[in-house]
RNA sequence: ACCCGGGUGGCGAAAUGGUAGACGCGGGGGACUUAAAAUCCCCUGGGGGCAACCCCAUGCGGGUUCGAUUCCCGCCCCGGGUACCA
């Protein structure tokens, strides 16, 4: 019996039509609330985290695409598996990116963004995503950034915000300040070719480096990919070494010699202590002389006046670069001595104390004891300016004297020589035992350095959350207090930045003329907004919230839904985003408001998408419009495409013409069901190939092996369609459920048609039977002296013995085989190597 | 320079110690058709042979192993990240 006019609910043997029933099902899932969990019943709940978008007025990238088929491929598939799943999206919509594009078109953000959001929306229905709209937010929703704004205050009641006037990077083509994780290669990251230029203003900071040890200790028992966790550990720059202090003075420093050599209180000598930062310290018998960064703040102090207008002149010259050339351009040595000399703490020796811009002040101590003979920067700087060269380390068949033409390196299979006592010692050795010397005679101690920075929060500029803070003459600083929250950012038509340093709301007093909250006399707001940054660095808690007013996380949902379970995204983020993410949980745990440390259990992070293997950009003009694609292939072959194209957590190239093979694969299913008989029995070789492929399909899906599990799926569909045999029911019905995950309406409409009333999501996954899978009779590969001859049908449990003798019986193989083996290799269901 | 990835047919890729190239795209041939599209079937890494078959082949050079795309050592190239970090 054919049953395709009873299974097909449009009657006949209509043909599948992509966009027919992708309106059918996306308005069936809204209208019947299929995709909003009851978060306060889950069974098994699972949180499902996709990163938000920012809603570009370009629409949704086919990047965005790629990342949210990926994260619904996983939500859905665990909700066949049993499991509640919540799989909620937002938009990250305050920030940068919005407002330049505001001022570029001319149209205000309050207006823009909500049309931009309508289009996402748009979209996102369209992509077929499992997405709980009932819990969608906004970071631009005074509901939402009210929160923020509460964060905010909960990081400065706890010490961890702090203001600060310092050196920031400032984008002049932005008009505000960066984070240095939005410094790349000393430009801005939005405007590549546009130097960063190094500027000071008070700025509001987060201790992140507070947590720099516990952000970076937690990396290692932490399940998430090893790439990103390679980035962050990177990013944190954890070195070990010492902190060295030298003494120092302007001018003749006999005396001081002296008193290092012989402390004594009741002497007074008019000198400096430096502290330098080394991971070398087992090389400090070669310090030939010092370094201070220009900005160091003993420069003043330590400058001989016939050195004063050099030092003066070079320290000007090094404000006036920006923080590129000094940082990535040429790596030309120059510097000034200060005429002051310090004390070298080992060899006791006066050595000259220099200044150059090789040497950052926002690293370790902004000072470095120079070593030459071992570290190539100096060695350049001591050839430079004609500065001793010591040798303190060799290499096997280098001694004490062999002369230095570069700097040597090497710390592996060398030892220390004059090195007065330490002499023959390794690297580690050296660099422990001197450190303790040090120690002893209060001239060191070890120190663990980070290369993390504070994070600077503050942005001077308008498309943001308002910093609720407001300064008072009389009495400081004040936290708006938290009946007044959110501090609610105004609608100014001006809201583009100037060159000033302030944020546009600085030219609002009618908003920033306020009342002091405790004495009441006029004051004024900050005007300053915060980071987008910190806008998603707690998304994540909200979602579950969403619908809570009186409270950023409900307890219970909290309890309930986090930690987020499966969390996927772009590598991009991996030392912004995620890190900051991480930073804010331990904070808030640390305070008792929730009772986990780490957001998600679990991160992947997926690859980049090119096109014909090009990145894909609209000056290449070869940027993919996914609405174009889902016009006309629908959905769900879309879908399937970009999870077949290649390995998702490596990415892969996007070609038009490939799509077609998985719309192929969709229109075979689809004429397969409508073929398909109830009469007869399953052939027992096509299930088990069925549990096969179910196995397969479930264990590739759980581990983002996205593109093998649909191919998977096609072999299989392939044995079902081979010969001239009509499917059976039992051997097809499975695939569908198998399907829907990648193409959801394909199985939503195919389950149905089954005459199935409820979703195919609720229905079970297929279980899978190893008793069923198992192979009786299988090939076994017969190797001889290594090179495969062939193969030999034989059982699955096949012995040595039996393998052989079918081997000898094979007339294929039998004529390599020359007298008796030396040596017979056995692999058990696998091969056989006969070796001569 | 350092830290991650990666290098396999015409193309996207599969196989992480056991028949290299599954699956898909493209290409070639055939069936159906008045024709085209769609669909279905066969072929498709290179070389040799009438053929059964044989040889070569996973960036390059070594090594381990009965057996290496896979493991080890030394290079080359491409992508990403960081970059005067002491």
């Amino acid at each position: 019996m054919t049953v395709s006019t009873a299974h097909h609910p449009a009657g006949g043997t209509a043909a599948y039509d992509p966009q027919a029933i992708e309106r059918k099902w996306q308005a069936r899932w809204e209208e019947a609330g299929t995709n909003s969990p009851d978060l306060d019943h889950p069974t098994r709940p699972f949180y499902q985290l996709m990163m938000f978008p920012y809603p570009s007025a370009e629409g949704l990238h086919i990047g965005n695409l790629y990342a949210f088929t990926g994260n619904d491929i996983q939500g859905r598939f665990h909700r066949l598996q049993g499991h509640t799943v919540f799989e909620p999206i937002g938009f990250d919509a305050f920030g940068i990116h919005s407002e330049n594009y505001a001022l570029k078109v001319g149209v205000h953000p309050m207006e823009l963004i909500p049309r931009n959001i309508e289009n996402f929306r748009r979209q996102l229905r369209r992509a077929g995503l499992m997405v709980d709209w009932t819990h969608q937010l906004a970071t631009t929703d005074p509901a939402y950034y009210r929160w923020t704004q509460w964060i905010f205050l909960k990081l400065l009641d706890r010490g961890l915000a702090y203001r600060k006037r310092g050196a920031v990077n400032w984008c002049p083509e932005c008009k505000t300040v960066l984070a240095n994780e939005q410094v790349i290669n000393g430009e801005c990251e939005r405007h590549r070719g546009v130097r960063v230029e190094q500027r000071f203003l008070e700025q509001w900071f987060f201790r992140i480096t507070d947590y720099a040890e516990r952000l970076l200790d937690e990396l290692d028992t932490m399940d998430w990919s090893e790439s990103t966790k390679a980035l962050q550990r990177n990013w944190i720059g954890r070195s070990e070494g010492a902190e060295i202090e030298f003494m120092a003075a302007p001018g003749d420093v006999r005396a001081l010699a002296e008193l290092v050599r012989q402390p004594d209180r009741s002497r007074r000598v008019d000198a400096q202590c430096i502290p330098v930062f080394t991971t070398r310290p087992d090389t400090i018998f070669g310090a030939t002389y010092l370094v201070l960064a220009p900005e160091h703040p003993l420069v003043d102090a330590l400058t001989a006046p016939e050195q004063r207008a050099a030092v003066n002149a070079y320290r000007e010259r090094t404000a006036k670069r920006d923080l590129v050339t000094r940082k990535v351009g040429e790596k030309e040595r120059t510097g000034v001595a200060t005429g002051a000399y310090a004390i070298n703490p080992a060899t006791l020796q006066p050595i000259p104390v220099w200044i150059a811009d090789y040497v950052l002040m926002d690293y370790g101590t902004g000072a470095i004891m120079a070593v030459p003979g071992h570290d190539e920067r100096d060695f350049a700087f001591a050839r430079a300016f004609g500065l001793p060269v010591v040798r303190v380390v060799a290499g096997q068949g280098d001694d004490a004297s062999t002369p230095l033409d570069a700097a040597f390196t090497a710390t592996d299979q060398v030892r220390l020589v004059n090195s007065a006592e330490f002499d023959g010692l390794t690297v580690p050795e050296g660099a422990k035992r001197i450190t303790t010397w040090l120690e002893a005679r209060g001239a060191g101690k070890p120190v663990v350095n980070y290369r993390l920075h504070d994070w600077c929060i503050s942005r001077q500029r308008y498309w943001g959350p308002p910093i609720p803070i407001i300064y008072c003459d009389a009495c400081g600083v004040q936290q708006v207090p938290d009946d007044q929250l959110p501090v609610v950012l105004p609608y100014i038509e001006d809201f583009r930045p100037d060159d000033t340093g302030v944020s546009p709301l600085a030219r609002h007093e009618e908003w920033y003329r306020v009342p002091c909250p405790e004495c009441g006399a006029l004051a004024r707001r900050e005007t300053d907004v915060s980071d987008t940054f910190l806008d998603s660095a707690w998304y994540f808690l909200r979602y579950p919230s969403a619908d809570v007013d009186d409270r950023p996380f409900d307890p219970a949902r909290t309890a309930t839904w986090l930690p987020v379970d499966s969390y996927i995204g772009g590598n991009e983020h991996a030392v912004l985003h995620l890190l900051y993410c991480r930073f804010i949980t331990m904070v808030l745990h640390d305070m008792g408001f929730i009772t986990f440390e780490s957001p998600f259990r679990k991160f992947r992070a997926h690859g980049m998408i090119i096109r014909d293997g090009a990145k894909m950009s609209k000056s290449r003009g070869n940027v993919v419009n996914p609405d174009e694609y889902i016009e006309r292939w629908g959905a769900d072959a879309f879908r399937m495409y970009l999870m077949y194209l290649g390995p998702y957590e490596e990415g892969g190239d996007f070609r038009d013409q490939a799509i077609s093979g998985t719309r192929r694969f969709l229109d075979r299913l689809w004429t397969t069901v409508q073929e398909m008989t109830d009469a007869g029995a399953p052939d027992p070789q096509i299930m088990r190939r069925l549990h096969q492929t179910i196995r397969k399909v479930g264990e590739d899906t759980l581990r983002l092996s996205y593109n093998t599990a649909i191919a998977a799926m096609m072999e299989y569909m392939n044995a079902l369609r081979a010969g001239e045999r009509t499917p059976h029911r039992l051997e097809t019905e499975p695939l569908i459920r198998l399907v829907a995950p990648y193409a959801p309406h394909v199985g939503e409409e195919l389950w149905e048609s089954l005459g199935n009333a409820s979703t195919v999501f609720d229905a079970a996954w297929p279980s899978f039977d190893p008793e069923l899978a198992r192979e009786e009779e299988i090939d076994l590969v017969v190797q001889v002296n290594g090179k495969t001859r062939g193969t030999v049908r034989v059982a699955r449990d096949v012995t040595q013995e039996g393998a052989l003798a079918a081997a000898y019986a094979a007339p294929g193989i039998a004529r390599f085989l020359d007298g008796e083996p030396k040596r017979v290799v056995f692999v058990p269901g696998r091969l056989l190597n006969i070796v001569h």
